[in-house]
Parts: structure tokens; sequence; C-alpha cells
DNA sequence: CCGATACTAGACAGACCTGTCTGGTATCGT
DNA sequence: ACGATACCAGACAGGTCTGTCTAGTATCGG
């Protein structure tokens, strides 16, 4: 139910993504979910709002798709890397919502901020896990090595620097 | 001379870096800069104009300051990495102003997106060159790397993730 | 059936944006 | 001395932004 909500964040989550945050303004987000200001404002009450609840439901996206991904310690890493690289081939590609929020939102103290942070830290959490889970060493080092990959294939990826993306997976994979 | 212009250009610098570049207008650049309007647009002919010649010099600029790192080859590059690492580490670091830029002009066919992708064949031609120059076998490859570990020492390190910047480095020059 | 909730269309306020224009002063090189 | 250039202050136009408000329709649980 609440079909016009559902609308409106699918179509800021297309629209914060392709176009930007701060580019795309709500009477844009309103006109292509067909919904009317007064509803809009009636589920959300700012853009603000809207914006996290775009970056919550991506970060639980995520959650949810990482979870599933088969296998177990290192299998299930180079799983979850070479996928985050085959993403990062697609059109629609524009690297990681959360690198980009961050980057127009200057100030850390920012609630988008924090969300970030608190999405970055369950994806090294996952990492380190993984790499306990297999019984390598030194994992804390490994797993903000494994962070730092990512932000930098979602970087590359986004730049349409594959090269980079591929070394990136390649050398990641040999080190842990 | 043309002082105003400096001012112009430095103090939009300074506010594009800190605080990104959509969300600090003309008037804003002007009045901190104590520049009349009219001399504002003497000197630039549009605020994307003031844009690229903020990532021009600031371009120039790193030019200039690597190419004034001492040393040869290996000693250089890390030398190179590790003075990345410590300015990470300063206060004021927001990440790479290139990569910021990017992040809010998704169009890749944009002067600035030319501009970046220009700044990031330079850096990369740079690391081949030092990896050539250190008898390295495969420096195609490890360029693509260090690249891609550059990008994500600038977003760890302007997300104050000193972890994984630190991983990055010691990571970096361990494979290289 | 009734009250709450979800929705529609669109006007409106007030702020901010880029860019132009007027009008005037000061400092140059020639 | 004079013309060009650099600079100042600030009004203005035309647009966009967020957020509020009016006014009315439709749907649904109890």
């Amino acid at each position: 139910m609440s079909s016009a909500r559902d609308r409106v964040l699918g179509t800021a989550t297309r629209l914060f993504y392709a176009e930007g945050i701060h580019t795309v303004g709500v009477d844009r987000v309103i006109a292509d979910a067909s919904v009317a200001k007064a509803t809009f404002y009636h589920h959300f009450k700012s853009k603000e709002d809207l914006v996290l609840a775009y970056l919550a439901t991506e970060y639980a996206r995520q959650r949810g798709v990482l979870e599933a991904v088969p296998g177990t310690g290192l299998d299930r890493l180079a799983s979850i890397l070479t996928e985050l690289a085959d993403l990062s081939r697609g059109p629609g590609f524009r690297g990681c919502p959360f690198l980009n929020a961050a980057a127009e939102y200057p100030d850390a103290a920012t609630p988008v901020r924090r969300l970030v942070d608190e999405y970055r830290a369950w994806y090294r959490g996952l990492m380190y896990d993984l790499l306990v889970e297999a019984g390598r060493s030194d994992p804390d080092r490994k797993a903000d090595l494994l962070l730092l990959v990512r932000d930098g294939i979602a970087v590359a990826g986004g730049l349409g620097d594959q090269a980079a993306v591929q070394a990136g997976v390649r050398t990641a994979l040999e080190v842990v």
C-alpha cells in the first residue's frame, strides 16, 4: 500500500543516483513520480528526509543482496568482489551511492554522513568476518584494505576505468 | 597584477573544496573575495569557467608538487604515497578535488569530467614511469593498481578512515 | 455511515541562483 | 592628456529551490 510513497522513493533513487542529490529537486521527483506535492510532504517531512530514506533503503537492499551471496570464507569474498566489478561494467553504473552522497555532504556531522559511515562500517565488518571465517592472518588490516579497494573500485568504475577495477580486484584477491 | 582575479580564484578554491561546487554560489564567492560582481564576470565568463579554472589550477599545482618530490623509482613512489597519506590526516582534508568534482558532475561528456579524466591519466602515467624506472615487472597493471589505491586513499582519508589509508599505503608498497 | 487517511491539482511565499546592466572611480601605458 | 583596462556598488531579470497552503476527491476500517 501507499504506492505513492513507493513511487516517490523509487523515482528519487533513480534520479539521485543518476544525476546527484543537489541537482535533482523535489519538483522534479514528484513530477516524474506523478505525485502531488502535498502527498510528497505527507510522506516525507523534508527533502533531507527523502535523501535519508533513499540511502537507508539502498543500505538494506545491499545487505540483502550480499547476505544472499553463496559460499563461505574466501570464495564468498571473491564472489562479492567480482560481482562488484561486474556491476561496475554496467552502463548505468555511477559509483557507490554512499560515496557520491558523501561528496555532496561535506559536513561529517550530517545525518547523511553518519549513514555513510554506518554503511562502510558494516561493509568492513562483513569483510572481517569472512576473513576470520577463512582463517586468514591479520584480518583487521586486510579488512581495512578490502574496504579501501572497494572504495577504489567504486570510484574507478564510476569513472569508466575498467583497467583499474580489474587490477584492484585481482590484487585484492591475491593479497588476501 | 589582476589581484581581484587571484582573490576570486583563491576563494573559490577554498570554498569549492571545503563545501562542494554546487552548494557554493557565485554571490558567496564574490562576497568572500571582496570583489564586485561585474569584476567577476569580467574575468570569468560563467561559473563553469571558474570551476574549470579551479580544477586546472589545482592540476598544475599538483604537477608542480609531485615533480618536486625527490628520489628516483620506488623511493620516489613511496614518498608520493606516504605524503598523500600524511596529507589525508590533516584537518582540512576533504578528499581529492577531482573525485569530488566528478561526483557532482555525473555526465562524463562534461568539460569538468574530461579534466578529471586527464588528471587521472596523468597520475597513472607518473606511476607507470616510476615503475618502469625502477625496473618492476608488469608496470601497466601495477600503475592501474596504484591509481585505484590512490583513489581509495583519497576517499577513505576524506571520510576520516585512517586505518584504511594505512592499510592501503602499506599494501601498495609491498605489492609493488 | 463516518472519521481518518491517502491522494489530486496547483497557487503561493520567500529565498537563492546565475548572469546582465547601469554608473561611476582609479590606475595604467602611451 | 587620454583611452583602455580594472575595479567598485548594487539593482535587476528570470529562473529554480524548498516548503506551505487551499480546496476538493477517493478509499477504507470500524
